[in-house]
DNA sequence: ACAATAGTGTCTGTGAGACAGTATCGA
DNA sequence: TCGATACTGTCTCACAGACACTATTGT
């Protein structure tokens, strides 16, 4: 890099913004708050922190999901840095994309000290609807929500919003939700065979036939690093 | 956000670095700077330039391009951002990965000014040997392989490693440089006979039978926002 | 004619898609 | 027995892989 004098070059805030998803009432949500301070006062906006000089980028999502959900050890990934320069409009603010995946029986709120409240908002409705969001945050949510659409037909990510064991037909709910398509259940299930592994349990007391419960093996929910491109 | 006053908050330094690949000789390379002043002096390290307050991320690697080899407009895509807080013994800098790509006949060497060379280095034996590299752009550039390798799948990023006309010989070589394997020339055609339109030029002047030479259709190559994932 | 590379025809296996059928629970 | 959902068998078709074959240049 030319000169190293770091003096030389003015500094920027870093953020990072976090895009927490979950699968309730078979529609595909995320976590916003709504803004109780201008720029954006009373507009939906996603939950965001600065990143710490001694924090990676990682530790700072990682902080972040943790003071808006009190989760811990969920499955996250970077998305995508925006750069823009009027992205916000007081100051110049990189804003480093994450996106969370947790079950909705694991999600839990815990509304930010500064914001009025934080919902689960429908991500469909959202990005069809004409309604603001804060920032460009209707972007990057229109970013993930492509992104999620295309890992879920070559990675194991739909296993990050069923619990640890689930049945065949909840996890096709959540790819046919990621994938805005209902699928063939046979074909499904030949797709996902090498993905899983039965368990010895079953559902019980519904009204109809019993559904087995499966795991995803170990390999397919592993994250490697940055690569899942 | 929690709280936006931008004082309470320490700022960090942001920096774009560059990953120019190309192809000569049939392998794939990439465009490095040899430090010259410590850390790492004498050392191998990718080009990158510092984003200013007031230009984008993807303005900070245009012009980064621009300065390290004289292009202009050629393709780029935002890679990753790397963001360890000991990645630079020196001080803290959040670094936002870009990849380019372009063909070895539109590659000028343009020295950068505070170093004392750029070459173009093989990207298979740098990340094979032991040889040092500065900071972590070894594993910038690892990620950089193994993402080329796999968008070379299922997009047309093989397009801008070639002229603008090329032969399908031409481009099926490209196609095995970045998947590291051999492909069958009949099945390569059928594969990539969607993506190209044939022009009217043949090759001429080999030992052997002349060459059709081939254009990308333009929405192969043409390129969508933060829409390449 | 020959060397060298460009380009095609076709067989096969795999896997996605479509659909019809069977299985097992509670009420 | 019935309604409801879980689960399976199998046909078809598109496509990737493999390989043998033909085509066209310069020397």
């Amino acid at each position: 890099m030319e000169g190293y004098d770091p003096s030389k070059y003015e500094k920027l805030s870093v953020a990072v913004d976090l895009l927490v998803f979950t699968v309730e009432d078979n529609r595909l949500k995320l976590l916003m708050i709504e803004r109780d301070e201008d720029p954006f006062a009373g507009i939906l906006a996603l939950p965001g922190v600065f990143v710490r000089v001694n924090e990676t980028l990682d530790d700072a999502a990682a902080r972040g999901i943790r003071e808006e959900t009190g989760l811990e050890g969920i499955y996250f990934e970077q998305l995508y840095t925006f750069g823009g320069v009027e992205r916000d409009p007081r100051m110049r603010i990189i804003s480093v994309a994450y996106m969370a995946l947790v079950p909705l029986e694991q999600l839990v709120f815990h509304a930010g000290a500064r914001t009025s409240g934080a919902w689960l908002v429908d991500a469909e409705e959202l990005l069809e609807s004409e309604d603001p969001v804060a920032f460009d945050h209707k972007e990057i949510i229109r970013y993930a929500r492509w992104r999620l659409a295309n890992k879920v037909e070559y990675t194991g990510i739909a296993f990050h919003l069923v619990e640890r064991e689930f049945t065949l037909p909840e996890l096709q709910r959540v790819y046919e939700i990621l994938l805005g398509k209902s699928l063939y259940k046979a074909n499904f299930r030949k797709k996902v065979a090498g993905l899983i592994e039965e368990t010895e349990h079953m559902t019980s007391g519904d009204a109809h036939r019993p559904s087995r419960l499966y795991r995803a093996k170990e390999e397919v929910v592993r994250r490697r690093k940055t690569e899942d491109g």
